[in-house]
DNA sequence: CAGTGGTCTAGACCACGCT
DNA sequence: GCGTGGTCTAGACCACTGG
């Protein structure tokens, strides 16, 4: 377990001043050339040390102005509420853009991009269709925090389903009933929740620093004859983000 | 957007091999020299080639062996169940040992270590307590799958409330109704789920490959009062467990 | 014993932000 | 113009695995 190398030791020394506040969010920390410098090392083992910190998302890189703290604050995304004994209502589910202005930040500039396509695997299977004969309609939303990017959301439909309906349609809606409506009322959802390291792609899509890692959430819906009709794929930065869930025991 | 290094070159390159499968799980990707001489690049830049595909999860190093492609195969950790209109009953929530056990792997060898602490912040901040002058039972688990750690999971109570009951005590209980009896029914949880990059702790005692997030799960227990009562903080490592939620839309 | 990854050095040139 | 990070080279020695 005890790694001895002079990297390590240097990221260890450095971790200990941002654990105990001695760096705190945002503080500067020393330049690859003044580690080198202090320790004694050469530049590339400095640097090293430095991108260890990155990794275990301490810190972050201002290319060519140095590295800074990271901030460990996120906002919260309410994917499951009810309504608790005291009559406490909370918002209901896929809320986004209340649950971050009750928070104190700026919901708007989402991005809504339809077409349709044929599914890939991960919807295909969920949603019962055949990639190679069936199409999906997909709904791709950017929604952003603040101005910035801060999760992409891609919502896929039974073509069969859906055509002819608003939600075919590269218009934004807010009517929750459509599916409803065309004779497929979800009545429960399935939520999973995977955590992995972004594609080069999110990355440059949600302008995302090195190691951070994402939550992909893929919300499936059913009807009550256990249809699935819908499929809500997500993913979300870790640094900005905490999932929650309020459930009955 | 693009990026134009030859070591972001030579990443792509494999990147793409392994994602059209002609790099499978579990195959042996180029050696560092074997790399440097096709590529015609120093050892360094193959070197940094391969570990950026670590970070991103793609691959994994057997030191002194070689690099392998990553298996993207996960279990399910089930959170959330209710009884489906079709009266499919699943099973009950935290039911770690049945739901690896349904998924075709080795649950057992858990370990558990009971200690009454003073409350770390995070966990005083849930249950209400005073980190300086309060005390709290944890009980600390490690779960496997297969014989290998697989989560961290430690459990927090308030010692007023536990005093004198098995959950004070160092031996394992599969009794739900202990809070009960102790006047603090639990009628509801709050889920938050942080996707973060584990500490170096965490990555000795999960055993955790470079480039693997983990989600910290933290379960905080209510009763109907709204009286928090019981902490859960488990640290799942990303790469072998999906979260799942079935909750009523 | 050949080959692998782990670590480190001592240079070099570049693009760009800041003052 | 100085200092920063970004990239790359060409060596070196080590510990360990595998056939």
């Amino acid at each position: 377990m005890a790694d001895n190398s002079t990297t390590s030791r240097i990221t260890a020394d450095l971790r200990q001043q941002i654990q105990d506040g001695t760096l705190g969010p945002g503080a500067l920390l020393p330049s690859e050339p003044e580690l080198s410098r202090t320790y004694n090392v050469s530049r590339q083992t400095a640097r090293a040390a430095l991108q260890a910190l990155e990794r275990e998302g301490l810190a972050l890189v201002r290319p060519r102005r140095g590295r800074i703290v990271r901030s460990t604050q996120r906002l919260r995304w309410h994917l499951s509420e009810f309504e608790r004994p005291d009559h406490t209502v909370l918002a209901t589910s896929d809320a986004w853009e209340t649950d971050i202005e009750n928070q104190g930040h700026d919901p708007s500039g989402q991005t809504l991009d339809v077409e349709t396509i044929t599914p890939p695997d991960s919807v295909a299977a969920r949603l019962g269709l055949d990639s190679r004969t069936d199409r999906c309609v997909v709904r791709r939303h950017v929604r952003y925090i603040d101005g910035k990017p801060a999760i992409i959301s891609d919502d896929y439909f039974d073509a069969n389903i859906v055509r002819g309906t608003e939600l075919a349609a590269p218009e934004d809606t807010t009517r929750e009933d459509i599916l409803k409506e065309a004779g497929y009322e979800q009545v429960y959802d399935i939520d999973e929740i995977i955590t992995r390291m972004p594609s080069p792609d999110e990355i440059a899509r949600l302008q995302i620093p090195a190691g951070t890692p994402v939550a992909e959430h893929i919300r499936t819906g059913y009807t009550a004859d256990n249809k699935a009709v819908r499929v809500m794929i997500s993913v979300v930065p870790g640094d900005t983000l905490i999932l929650q869930y309020t459930i009955p025991t």
